[in-house]
DNA sequence: ACCCAGGGTCATA
DNA sequence: TATGACCATGGG
């Protein structure tokens, strides 16, 4: 048993599941994706609220809008110009597919992750997010979370990109696309429960009970 | 007032 | 490759 097999186990019966993602529809999943970068979930999930107030929580209907009409509804996600931007391009890629998360489950999901990677806004992280949440493909979401928790707990050097990291996951966890899922939201829930304060905090995970689970 | 939050992009060395 | 600046709102 590897121990980011074991350090799953834990933090699951810590925490218990976490119903990832918060959303009605893929699509939902995926805009969601793009509003709740760099930002807090209720900022993002104002934006999402206000979008679903005007009707607009529709690729179709949101794609006719445009940009210009999307960013002011979208102000409280923050970097409203860019995302709203990122958006409409999406969008307009989208209409590729006709809209269907459907056509796009076609695609394998390298191709689909490298396809996602072409857009603007849309990195590694939201990608993932994206193929992960909102398409059930078995990808691990890496976040700043990830890199700073597994790196106190002496499994990261700190200096790995964000591939490297995923392949770690990758080649050792070995669980279901729903631990995927779980493994992600639960690291989000417990980077926001220990002390976050950059490199060192004494009743960080690594005092109290990440020792635990090593 | 400062820091950070479920990042990404671009310029610079 | 590796920092730094920038995008921008809202809550602590």
């Amino acid at each position: 048993m590897h121990i980011l097999n074991r350090i799953f186990q834990q933090l699951l019966s810590h925490y218990g599941p976490q119903h990832w993602w918060p959303a009605k529809t893929q699509f939902e999943v995926t805009i969601g994706a793009l509003l709740a970068q760099n930002v807090s979930w209720t900022n993002a999930a104002k934006a999402i609220a206000n979008l679903e107030t005007h009707n607009l929580l529709s690729a179709q209907k949101l794609h006719s809008i445009g940009a210009e009409a999307i960013a002011p509804l979208i102000k409280s996600s923050g970097y409203y110009n860019q995302k709203a931007k990122a958006i409409a391009v999406f969008l307009q890629w989208f209409t590729h597919y006709d809209f269907s998360f459907e056509t796009l489950q076609e695609l394998p999901t390298d191709t689909l992750r490298e396809e996602l990677l072409q857009l603007p806004r849309i990195g590694p992280e939201t990608a993932d997010s994206i193929l992960l949440y909102a398409l059930e493909r078995k990808i691990f979401v890496v976040d700043a979370y990830t890199k700073r928790i597994f790196t106190r707990l002496g499994l990261l050097t700190g200096h790995e990109d964000y591939v490297a990291i995923q392949e770690y996951f990758h080649k050792n966890f070995t669980g279901t696309v729903h631990d995927y899922n779980e493994y992600h939201a639960l690291i989000v829930k417990h980077g926001k429960d220990v002390c976050n304060k950059r490199p060192h905090c004494d009743k960080c995970c690594i005092e109290n009970w990440c020792k635990k689970i090593i």
